[in-house]
DNA sequence: TGTACATCAGTGAACGCGCGTTCACTGATGTAC
DNA sequence: TGTACATCAGTGAACGCGCGTTCACTGATGTAC
């Protein structure tokens, strides 16, 4: 009746088959609900029924609600390091390219510019330092070489400010997504992937043209 | 020893001297926590202590935490609306122009841009609705008259999308103030009124013109 | 004007509830010898 | 191999706490006549 008892190889501590799967669950769960809503508007007791274990695991894996919570920021900035590395392997780049690539980016994952802006303009201490530390190291520097070196080789004007050019040039980027549910309503447009094609087309003319005649 | 019990000239109810400070009182004070931190995070007895009133006032008053919420939004709310109008009188300003004043009240007004992207991409209901409304019947057609106007006149290029337009630059103009905590850590700038200055010259430029040599 | 009463703004203690967390406990699994 | 024991992941009830809200009450102010 029992599994067979037969010796096993492998000496030391029990294996604990799901114990895994009981913490991914558990992130994934977090993950769902802290995206959507505020910290102290989500319960364990919602957490864990979503995740469907009990909710004293959260303390017994993660030490309590915000222990969780910071596995789970972890995971998804290890996410974002993942997209990020994908996107800048050519060294030869252009910022609009750049651009363009991070626009789809951000088209399949929506949850990314909500998450950034919550830490960054919302949160405190420890997670927002980490955020803006990984854009601070990581992301700034690489684009804003980007911009220096599209001024040097003569494609940019020389006149322009690396760090002014680049934070107007994030700005366009990331803010229909920001503003995507004014746009979606006000507009009557729909933020689709085939929308982030045409607002990133458009976008590239405007920033490297001008809007004048 | 009490004041004169002589005849007041108006009939009716009492006259109840400071409720009216009570509750503006409250309402500020509401505003200062609710503007900085999420909804269930503040508590009433915080905004009690802040406003120097008894807890219970909040539901004397507006019915509950809710109810004071709302009061403190439609007070924000009517600040903005005095803060566009004072802008848009005229009627013959460029979009340039307007970004430049825009900018100004932003930097004079920092918890702006927070609200509204809490209210938008975070909150839900009732103020969400109120908030996109605002901007979908009063400011983006006002703004987007201005772009086609200058694209009918010929400052603009005719092969410009006056939405995605506006879209761009309204996020040039705007984004600074969102992403100002990264950009003083990481870059080291102080966003302060001269650096208002500096990058909304510098985004008129680069609007106008493009970044192209 | 004087007196009895109604209504007002405001108080402070208490209530019930849901929260994060704790804890005694279970039964299966692995270990020692 | 067999037996006694230690350790594991996981459970479910309970705990204390702070929350939003309620309520009986107060004393001042205004009203009726």
């Amino acid at each position: 009746m029992a599994e067979s008892t037969a010796a096993k190889s492998n000496v030391g501590r029990p294996a604990g088959r799901d114990s895994e799967k009981v913490r991914s669950d558990l992130i994934e769960a977090a993950r769902q609900h802290f995206l959507a809503r505020e910290f102290k508007a989500v319960s364990i007791r919602q957490i864990a029924e979503s995740a469907g274990v009990n909710g004293a695991m959260v303390n017994y894996y993660f030490g309590g609600k915000k222990g969780l919570y910071l596995a789970m920021v972890e995971d998804v900035l290890n996410e974002l390091n993942t997209n990020l590395s994908s996107l800048n392997t050519a060294n030869e780049i252009t910022l609009a390219e750049f651009g363009q690539s991070y626009s789809l980016v951000l088209a399949r994952n929506p949850w990314w510019p909500n998450f950034m802006i919550r830490e960054v303009l919302f949160s405190e201490g420890e997670v927002r330092e980490a955020v803006i530390e990984k854009f601070g190291t990581v992301i700034g520097p690489k684009l804003l070489h980007l911009v220096q070196q599209q001024i040097d080789n003569g494609q940019f004007r020389q006149d322009l400010n690396p760090q002014l050019t680049l934070i107007a040039f994030m700005g366009m980027t990331i803010f229909p997504f920001l503003a995507r549910p004014v746009i979606e309503q006000v507009f009557g447009m729909k933020v689709d992937e085939s929308f982030v094609h045409a607002i990133s087309e458009h976008n590239q003319q405007l920033f490297l043209h001008g809007a004048s005649a």
